[in-house]
DNA sequence: TGCTTGGAAGTAATTACCAG
DNA sequence: CTGGTAATTACTTCCAAGCA
């Protein structure tokens, strides 16, 4: 193939803005070009290829078919050359540089304040760029490629993301100190039958997870008591409102007086924590090293 | 080395078009 | 009409290659 029929790096550059901006103008800003140098650039690729990649409407951009797919291809392949010049920056170390990470909220401040040190003991290069949001944010903001990797409950609906699982999080059943079930050694799913259950709100993952349970068990949700983050949740079975699921991970951190934690007897329910990434990321080997060091930080 | 040159890619200004 | 948008036009800038 003559190189004159060779798309350029820039045009993939304005080729994946456009796309992901559905804007001419916005996606010239964020290239930090003139309007004028994207469109030419995206016409001269259009010609290369023989094919209409937006449909250009005066109000908006959409990319066609064709447009979605070379997109898509483009954003493979920036990253892939991302990957090269980091690594030819670290002398070819892998797990160098800066990785863009995201985490849910039941999850971070449990793992991470254990996890981190030990990533940066181990892979003194990498620099994480955190994030925390919830489940469905997340795999968009990894989908649009603002963030390198998710560590969340792979339970979810995570689309066509790639997954690493690293560890299961068994949940415990915690209850007020005064609770029937606070004295037990342990207790089974069937133990919450006709129990109240109280649960985080709309959007936590962890939520349909314990629903899950809940479902299986006869088990009632307490409708007009929704939490927005495990420490108010526990803060609500402690004053003796009701029972809760609670990971085991967090459990530990949220200790506090007039709660009990029971675990469930085997086989005890439990979420999968684990990394998820898009499939065509080209650091998959990074990741599973990365794993490793997380699957260490681990409680037990 | 230093000068010339041609092409690629950039900008500013302008045009053309549409929705509200 | 106005405001927002992509395309067009007419330049400018930059840089690598060719050559004395």
């Amino acid at each position: 193939m003559p190189l004159s029929m060779r798309p350029t790096v820039r045009q993939l550059e304005y080729l994946a803005a456009v796309a992901e901006l559905r804007s001419f103008r916005r996606a010239a800003e964020s290239c930090h070009v003139s309007q004028p140098a994207l469109s030419a650039q995206i016409q001269q690729l259009e010609r290369l290829l023989g094919a209409r990649l937006f449909e250009r409407d005066r109000r908006r951009v959409l990319p066609t078919p064709a447009g979605a797919a070379a997109a898509a291809r483009a954003r493979e392949i920036l990253e892939r050359l991302d990957v090269l010049a980091a690594s030819a920056r670290g002398l070819g170390r892998p797990l160098a540089g800066t990785l863009r990470f995201g985490v849910i909220p039941t999850i971070a401040p449990y793992l991470l304040p254990k996890a981190l040190p030990a990533v940066r003991r181990r892979h003194p290069e990498l620099r994480l760029q955190l994030r925390e949001e919830q489940t469905d944010r997340l795999v968009e903001l990894a989908q649009a490629g603002s963030l390198d990797l998710l560590l969340l409950a792979l339970e979810a609906e995570l689309g066509s993301m790639d997954l690493l699982p690293l560890f299961h999080d068994p949940f415990l059943l915690a209850a007020p100190s005064e609770h029937r079930l606070a004295g037990r050694r342990s207790v089974r799913e069937s133990d919450l039958e006709g129990e109240a259950v109280l649960l985080l709100d709309d959007g936590h993952c962890l939520r349909h997870q314990a629903l899950e349970v809940c479902r299986r068990r006869g088990g009632h949700e307490l409708a007009d008591f929704r939490a927005s983050s495990l420490p108010t949740l526990v803060q609500m079975v402690a004053g003796g409102a009701g029972v809760t699921l609670l990971p085991a991970l967090a459990a530990p951190a949220l200790a506090t007086r007039g709660l009990a934690v029971v675990p469930f007897a085997r086989p005890a329910p439990y979420r999968t924590i684990g990394f998820a990434f898009r499939r065509s990321s080209a650091r998959r080997e990074e990741f599973q090293q990365l794993a490793e060091t997380f699957r260490r930080a681990a409680p037990d």
